[in-house]
DNA sequence: TGTTTAATGCAACGTTGTTTCATTTGGCAA
DNA sequence: TTGCCAAATGAAACAACGTTGCATTAAACA
């Protein structure tokens, strides 16, 4: 069973929405990161600062996580499952296409693990690979 | 002897103006990535546009490259020596702070050899390390 | 059903970045 | 040195992005 958008909601105790249900709705159908504008583009009607609020609380909840991607824009992912309110677990790759600007998750790559130089504390780290995506060549 | 900022400016046939040579003297001091803000704040006084233009025409030029630190803002760092106008080799890490915001280029570590899936074409990886620096331990 | 609290929608505002055009300045040759 | 040309700068206007405060609406729960 594949989770939907109203169990997401309930496992964070969120409440259920119509914005938040559909905007789970278009992470769980596209399967790949969002910019803010890509999500309002899927809506026939939205608030900005309603969407621009749903980002972040789904964000703080760890519903969703930033997808850095060297790309200009800020993305989001759905978050694979491990992600918690205090702690993103977001182990794995994500790869920026140059042509049509799209970011993928690339949960089979795991980031390696790397040593900090003297006096660093590490937190987390990120790979993003960049070229052209499989739709693209 | 220190590359200076009109030597850097001569290397990459660019006309040497005072706003050039004061952003170039910026990152030679600085040593770390700067945004746009970060650069603007050492100014006593300087366009806006013009600084966007300038940043613009150093990274076409491959005097700068951009430093994806997984920030809100867009930075830019000083390339090591090896970029051209045509191809950017940014092969190391950057550190970002979630302390102070810095990002600092680690040339110490190079970005391993990954292999991209089934389809995808690789024009280049990054690999961003999030924590606390050594100055905000 | 009613109450409480969170989420939404709206207005206003601030920041960031781009485009267009007139002016100034650097580079180069006479 | 002088003058010309092309590039760089500065100013204005504009567009996109993002935030804050406040009134209204809707979800959760008794």
């Amino acid at each position: 069973m594949t989770a939907s958008a109203l169990d997401i909601l309930a496992q964070h105790n969120l409440r259920k929405t119509a914005v938040r249900a559909q905007v789970l709705d278009i992470f769980l159908d596209s399967r790949e990161a969002l910019s803010h504008n890509d999500i309002e583009a899927h809506f026939n009607q939205v608030d900005r600062i309603t969407l621009y609020r749903t980002l972040k609380t789904f964000e703080e909840k760890g519903v969703i996580h930033k997808a850095i991607d060297g790309g200009e824009k800020l993305k989001y992912a759905l978050c694979s499952g491990h992600c918690s309110e205090h702690a993103h677990e977001d182990h794995h790759a994500h790869f920026h296409c140059d042509q049509c600007g799209k970011t993928v998750c690339i949960e089979s790559m795991h980031i390696p693990a790397v040593q900090a130089p003297a006096g660093y504390q590490l937190s987390g780290a990120y790979l993003v690979l960049k070229g052209t995506c499989a739709t693209c060549t």
